[in-house]
DNA sequence: CGCGTTTTGACAATCATTTTCGTTTTCGGC
DNA sequence: GCCGAAAACGAAAATGATTGTCAAAACGCG
C-alpha cells in the first residue's frame, strides 16, 4: 500500500534529526512530490501510532518526528541547534521512573526523558 | 508590582497540578476578575522566565504551568487524568544525563524528565 | 471494463498563542 | 495634589500548526 507513507518514512530516514511535519512536507515538495500536507500529517500519525517513528515536542510545542534505528524503548540526546539526535539508553532511569511512580501509588507509569545540548559540530 | 501577576500566581498556587493558560484565565474570570487573556499569558511567561513556576507540554502540545514548592531543579510525577503533580528528584538521573551528554561531546547539556501515570484517586 | 473501498489533497475550520495598538494605571518629580 | 513618561492592560486581529470535510482519484477484484 501507500507509496505516500513510504515516501514520508524515507524522507524522514534520510535525516539524522527530528523533523517537523511542515518541514518534511517542504522537503517532499522540493523533491517534486505532489503530496499534500494533510497526507504528511496522516502518514506521520500512522507511523508514530505503530511505533515506527518517535515523536516529541520541541520548545515551540510543535511535534517533531524521527525514524530511529530501533523500535525498542530508548531516549535521545538532541542538538538544540541543528536537531541532530543520538539514541541513548539509561537502564537506571528506567527503573528509577517505575519505582518512583509505584512509590506514590501511580499506575500505568510512563516517562519522557530527553537530553538536550549543543552538538560538537554546532558548538565550533 | 502587578497585582495581576500575583493573581495569576495565586490562582496557580491553589491548584496542585499543572494548568493551562486558558484554564487559569477561565478560573480568574469565574472568580470575578476582569483580567484579560493576554495578561494571563504575559504573567505566565514572566513567571516561568524568572523560574518561579514550572512549565511543560501536555500530550496535546499545549503549555501547562505549575507553582512548585521549590525553585530548585526537580522533576514531576504527573497524573495523566487530573493533572495532579508530585515533585520528585532523581540524583542518578541528573548525573546520567550530564555524563551522557558529555560522552557524546555535547555542551550546554540540559534535560527534560517527567513521569506520567494515573494517580491513586483517578485509578479507583 | 464496472463497483465498492481506501487513499489523497485542496480548502476550510480549530484553537492555543502572539501581535498590535489604543487606553488605563502607576509612579517619580514638582 | 498634578503632570508626563513608562509600564501594564485588554480587546481584537493575526499567526501558525494541526485537524476536519468532502469530492476526486487510485486500487482491488470479479
Ligand atoms: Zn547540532
Ligand atoms: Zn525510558
Ligand atoms: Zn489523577
Ligand atoms: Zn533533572
Amino acid at each position: 500500500m501507500s507509496t505516500r507513507r513510504d515516501a514520508v518514512r524515507q524522507t524522514l530516514s534520510e535525516s539524522s534529526g527530528f523533523r517537523s511535519a511542515q518541514d518534511l512536507y517542504a522537503d517532499l515538495r522540493a523533491d517534486g512530490s505532489k503530496i499534500g500536507l494533510t497526507t504528511v500529517y496522516r502518514a506521520l500519525q500512522a507511523l508514530s501510532d505503530s511505533g515506527e517513528i518517535d515523536v516529541l515536542r520541541n520548545d515551540d510545542g510543535e511535534a517533531v518526528y524521527r525514524a530511529c534505528g530501533t523500535e525498542s524503548h530508548h531516549h535521545h540526546l538532541v542538538c538544540r541547534v541543528c536537531g541532530t539526535a543520538v539514541e541513548i539508553e539509561g537502564p537506571t532511569v528506567e527503573s528509577w521512573a517505575a519505582e518512583t511512580g509505584a512509590k506514590h501509588g501511580f499506575t500505568d507509569v510512563t516517562h519522557t526523558v530527553e537530553v538536550f545540548g549543543t552538538c560538537p559540530r554546532c558548538s565550533s
